[in-house]
DNA sequence: AGCACGATGCTCT
DNA sequence: GAGCATCGTGCTT
């Protein structure tokens, strides 16, 4: 019996309960075939037009079109020239809102990953999109459907005294209270695999 | 263990 | 044309 993926509820609420819910979630890959999987460790809230970190500040854009949408797809986009990064979109749709995505621990085919990664770590927004083959084409796909190439299942339980949480990372140029606002969610140690 | 820097190209002004 | 929700390397403590 086949586990299902969170229900788009999961993802239609406040943004920073989503981000703190999808610590420990089973993060799913299907690639080549072959079913990946890891448990997600860290995860940043990025929260409509009025956060000026957030991608959608100024607007919609052809970028960030999808986190206008409804919630739960994948926003992927591109950065620093080599990079691509995953949000899963939240809130009601026409809200522009989304997690990034930023680390996960592998669970399933980590020889897969391990090659993938040539044995570093996966503990990075755009180690894990390049250890799971996360790019452009995923952008806007539904997250609640298991037959699907990527999707977000229940994983394990994370106690409140394991999430640290802190400021959003990288936003050199972003205008406080934004800049340092703590909404950044992360697994402190590791999890029990 | 920590910091500085270069890589590299898409997106929006 | 500037700015990026980053990473890996190489050099300094």
């Amino acid at each position: 019996m086949p586990v299902s993926p969170l229900p788009r509820e999961f993802y239609n609420r406040a943004t920073l309960s989503v981000a703190r819910a999808l610590l420990g979630a089973r993060l799913v890959r299907r690639l080549d075939g072959r079913r990946l999987s890891g448990f997600i460790t860290e995860a940043e809230a990025y929260v409509g037009q009025d956060d000026l970190g957030c991608h959608a500040h100024s607007g919609r854009t052809a970028r960030n079109a999808v986190m206008f949408g409804p919630p739960g797809h994948a926003y992927v986009y591109f950065t620093y020239g080599m990079h691509w990064m995953l949000n899963a979109v939240t809130e009601a749709e026409g809200f522009p809102a989304a997690v990034l995505i930023r680390a996960f621990q592998p669970d399933e085919g980590r020889e897969v990953i391990a090659a993938r990664r040539e044995g570093r770590d996966t503990g990075g927004p755009a180690k894990l999109t390049q250890a799971l083959g996360i790019e452009r084409s995923l952008n806007g796909v539904d997250l609640c459907r298991r037959d699907g190439e990527l999707w977000i299942e229940p994983g394990l339980e994370v106690a409140d005294a394991l999430v640290q949480t802190g400021p959003r990372i990288g936003l050199y140029s972003v205008p406080e209270p934004w800049k340092s606002i703590p909404w950044r969610f992360r697994v402190a140690g590791r999890l029990p695999v």
